[in-house]
RNA sequence: GCCCCCGUAGUUUAGUUUGGAUAGAACGUCGGUUUCCUAAACCGAAUAUCGCAGGUUCGAAUCCUGUCGGGGGCACCA
């Protein structure tokens, strides 16, 4: 049962729109916030383009303007005020009609029309542990999953796990051939390897560049399979992606699927795509030249070329790519088996691809509408390759790329860490040098701050889980320090700064939802009686909040339309930044009864509100902290 | 050489899609608020030639052209 979406500011500006005779499309683009909440609650832009079209004073077409749209419904009256035509909700009735909509349903818009989307995100490669930077990919993609299932799309999340052995290279050199241990006790096995195994290796190549012989002595082996050390390799892959299953467990990140490179090779995706690049006429052979004998993806948009095939017959990455994509956009006439990994305990289904038969009665994971590919910027070109192909494949097909700037480390990060340092801003990491930040570790101290403050707050409660509560804020602050900017700017990391937990933070959500649910848990529970909304004056402090109710439908529907989780949370920021003024400056359970019942109705509707957004963020609201 | 991204207070940044009123925050600095629903909060002060130069416009951080600075990408690597 679907219920009718309720957007009262859309319902508002439509009939403003009528009124005006001006298509509603039109309208919207003239709609603007007032610079000042004492000038008006939103401002109609339009006398000048009036004025112009029609040679007229701007003053006569805004006073011309604010008549016909003066009476509307939910308007209590108009300003003009030098060409601005300033409008002022009337917020008696829109409290009434509105407050005991606000729910955990309120806001989800139908803009995705339950369509299939697969998003894509995390993706490490398991031969080291998951810092900060793959953090980003996981926190950007698992909110970007979630506004999407908000926004009314049908979200497939895979991880695609690149477990064909070639980057554990060095660390199979190092534990067979120049004698470090497989284990270390006490230590994760991914810090162990990423940490200690491949930094010191990588190290060893600069000093005896004779130990590469047995780099390439495994990839040999590894591509022969089916010996010692190619096992080896696998065994080593397993218990890496078990520990990083583990982080991501701690983020709670989940994925619908986990798709193995070993199983595209396996099903051979590639051959089955190639023969369809082929018969559609999108790659060519060259016959002559730098590249003969290769196949060649010519752009219709730039006119490059991209070798897919290599003159001896294999295919180049992007081309594994490009099958893995036609998989999804439903073009490969063939599929993976399937079955269940594991059931979380959050609920919900981890399938993964597997070799064996599988089960049949398997969720349809593939021919979806639009992809979005969580990849950072540096691969944009080949990214773009892929797009290309697909939209050329299947007309009307959106494969995204959904690019992001990698987190980089602050000057006083990189010396933390031990390392010189540099004259520069920030300093790009690198898991060759060990210049980077596992998750685990920034995990560990911000629980642990957090986790002491919360027990000196509890003093009297000895009944309250700190320990869970921490854990979880620790992982919403990481992730929300990781998403709420600008995806396309460099994130600087910065270890002191992340220890911060005040103001734009995730903790800031989780202090302001507790303290609008103390509010309640102190109200007696009596906040069912109905107000006089006829009655009602409202101050600043509560127009505010209502205000944000009826922008948040329009804010999921720009932020999933387009993708932007800053929208988002720019608005959580100043719904939760509204909320904890009207705490401060507003007395809800002393004040008169009629007043209190509506305030108490305010407040449970500011918390509904600001759940919804934290659920997205990827914040996890407790009611006590 | 070609392509992409970024440039807004000391620092981190919002606003650029769709030009509109005094460029909005936060950190840091200075000052204030706890007999009152959780002070990781709230309130106030100081701090910005919106990289630079032209142009379009009644109006430009926003659009156009040029230019400078920073980062990244341009493999028969994965």
């Amino acid at each position: 049962m679907v219920k009718a979406q309720i957007d009262l500011k859309d319902s508002i500006l439509k009939e403003i729109s009528k009124r005006l005779g001006i298509d509603y499309k039109e309208t919207l683009k003239y709609i603007r916030d007032t610079p000042d909440p004492v000038m008006g609650d939103i401002a109609l832009e339009i006398a000048f383009a009036l004025a112009k079209k029609n040679q007229r004073p701007v003053s006569e077409e805004a006073e011309a303007t604010a008549k016909k749209i003066e009476g509307t419904e939910y308007i209590e009256k108009i300003n003009v005020d030098s060409g601005h035509i300033n409008i002022f909700y009337d917020y008696r009735n829109i409290s009434g009609y509105l407050l005991d909509k606000v729910d955990g349903e309120y806001g989800r818009v139908s803009i995705g029309k339950k369509e299939r989307v697969i998003v894509e995100h995390t993706s490490v490669n398991p031969n080291k542990a998951i810092h900060i930077g793959h953090a980003k990919n996981a926190a950007l993609g698992d909110s970007i999953s979630r506004l999407l299932k908000f926004a009314g799309y049908d979200v497939i999340v895979t991880n695609y796990i690149d477990d064909t052995g070639s980057q554990v290279a060095d660390n199979i050199v190092g534990i067979k051939f120049l004698g470090f241990p497989m284990e270390k006790p006490g230590v994760k096995i991914d810090h162990y390897i990423g940490d200690e195994v491949y930094v010191e290796v990588n190290r060893m190549y600069e000093e005896k560049p004779e130990l590469l012989k047995h780099r390439e002595e495994v990839l040999k082996m590894l591509e022969k399979g089916n010996n010692d050390i190619s096992s080896f390799s696998s065994m080593l892959i397993k218990k890496i992606l078990d520990a990083h299953a583990e982080t991501m467990d701690r983020l709670r990140v989940k994925y619908d699927l986990l798709n193995y490179e070993s199983h595209i090779l396996a099903f051979k995706f590639w051959e089955t795509a190639f023969s369809q690049l082929k018969k559609e006429g999108l790659i060519k052979l060259e016959e002559s030249g730098e590249k003969k004998g290769c196949w060649v993806f010519r752009s219709k948009i730039d006119g490059s070329e991209k070798i897919i095939v290599r003159s001896n017959g294999t295919v180049v990455y992007v081309g594994k790519d490009i099958a893995y994509a036609m998989w999804k956009h439903g073009m490969l006439k063939t599929d993976f088996n399937y079955k269940v990994a594991r059931h979380y305990a959050s609920g919900g289904t981890e399938w993964t691809t597997t070799l064996e038969d599988g089960v049949q009665a398997h969720p349809k994971f593939n021919d979806v509408g639009m992809s979005v590919n969580v990849v950072d910027v540096r691969q944009s070109y080949e990214q773009n390759v892929v797009k290309e192909v697909i939209e050329q494949l299947k007309p009307g097909a959106r494969y995204m790329h959904y690019s992001y700037e990698v987190v980089a480390l602050s000057d006083n990060t990189v010396k933390a860490l031990g390392e010189s340092g540099s004259n520069r801003r920030f300093t790009h990491m690198s898991g060759r040098k060990g210049i980077y930040v596992n998750v685990d570790d920034v995990l560990d101290v911000l629980s642990d701050k957090i986790y002491s403050s919360a027990v000196e707050r509890n003093k009297d409660r000895k009944d309250m889980d700190l320990r869970k509560f921490a854990d979880s804020a620790a992982a919403s602050t990481l992730r929300y320090e990781l998403i709420r900017s600008d995806k396309n700017k460099i994130t600087l990391f910065d270890i002191e700064g992340s220890l911060n937990l005040e103001n734009r933070t995730a903790m800031y959500f989780l202090y302001t939802y507790a303290r609008a649910n103390s509010i309640l848990a102190k109200s007696g529970l009596d906040h069912a009686s109905t107000p006089d909304y006829r009655k009602l004056e409202t101050n600043q402090y509560e127009k505010s909040l209502i205000k944000d109710m009826l922008d948040f439908p329009d804010v999921i529907k720009r932020s999933a339309s387009s993708l932007d989780l800053v929208v988002l949370s720019n608005f959580s920021q100043k719904l939760a930044s509204d909320f904890n003024s009207f705490y401060e400056h507003v007395e809800v359970n002393r004040s008169e009864d009629g007043l209190r019942a509506f305030r108490l109705r305010l407040v449970k509707a500011s918390l509904n509100l600001l759940s919804n957004c934290m659920q997205i963020l990827g914040i996890d609201p407790f009611e006590r902290i």
